[in-house]
DNA sequence: CCGACAACCTGACGGC
DNA sequence: TGCCGTCAGGTTGTCG
């Protein structure tokens, strides 16, 4: 379930929980998940009191008060669960808090994963040195985009989700901020005008903002880590939706781009 | 630089 | 009911 409007509800749900808490255990049930969990996690963690939970692109940080900062993607079926009823084979990592909440990184795929680092090399951390520009962010314009798809015949949904372009962007927003702006997502990145770069620039934030505000997409799983579904994929304008109609009339098509499914409106779509 | 593809894993779903 | 193929929100590496 994650994209960046999924990890900012999942870090806005944990942060008022975290925040200013003591961890009292951090306690990992097997050794890796797409990489190893670090094997010092519980050392370095237990007794550490948070600071901060943020998020950079679809990473969420957990910053202590021992200058650590824990790192945790989500991958594809990855979830924070607060204070779960049940457990599961699944259930990998359990934080629990000096007020005794539980926080339970549950991932049945183990696409996901945790990683430590000093928060003074946070910026230069492997996982987070080449990540691009934060969309909903200042430094994300309309020129900054035009310079990155200047020359390239890359399909710009393919430039969409390129981590190194623009941050958090993934298959869902992707289709769903080309729908918005109107354009083909098979168009060659330098091909766009300054004009349909600007349109998609604004589509995209508005698309992630609605998106934050209705607490993400829910496929199958739940996203905010009270178990609430989010309910951003009840507008949905194009992901999902083969067959149905455009806003146009004209039916969604279905395509495939890079082994990734693709919406689009071959009408509206240009 | 480019795109296609496979790999990493499990689960859900539709068709037969 | 069960078996099988297909697909899924991501990332990373290889190959041509």
């Amino acid at each position: 379930m994650p994209e960046l409007p999924e990890v900012e509800t999942v870090v806005r749900g944990l942060a008022p929980v975290l925040s200013g808490r003591r961890l009292a255990s951090v306690i990992a049930n097997r050794p890796d998940l797409r990489r190893p969990i670090p094997h010092d996690l519980g050392q370095r963690l237990t007794g550490a009191t948070v600071t901060a939970v943020t998020r950079r692109a679809k990473y969420g940080l957990i910053a202590t008060d021992r200058d650590d900062t824990l790192i945790f993607h989500l991958g594809m079926s990855g979830r924070m669960r607060l204070d779960p009823g049940d457990s599961g084979p699944h259930d990998h990592v359990v934080f629990t808090t000096n007020e005794r909440r539980r926080i339970v990184f549950t991932d049945p795929r183990r696409f996901g994963l945790l990683a430590l680092t000093l928060t003074a090399d946070l910026a230069a951390h492997p996982l987070l040195a080449g990540i691009g520009p934060e969309p909903l962010g200042p430094t994300f314009t309309a020129a900054y985009l035009a310079r990155r798809c200047e020359g390239r015949i890359a399909p710009i949904k393919a430039l969409l989700l390129d981590q190194r372009i623009v941050a958090g962007i993934g298959n869902i927003y992707a289709s769903e901020a080309l729908h918005r702006a109107r354009l083909h997502p098979a168009r060659e990145g330098g091909t766009l005008t300054r004009i349909e770069i600007a349109a998609l620039v604004r589509a995209l934030r508005a698309v992630l903002r609605a998106a934050i505000a209705a607490g993400g997409s829910s496929l199958r799983d739940h996203v905010g880590v009270d178990g609430v579904l989010g309910l951003f994929q009840k507008s949905w304008t194009a992901y999902g939706r083969e067959g149905e109609p455009c806003a146009c009339g004209t039916a969604i098509v279905r395509s495939v781009q890079s082994g990734r499914s693709s919406f689009h409106c071959p009408r509206c779509q240009t």
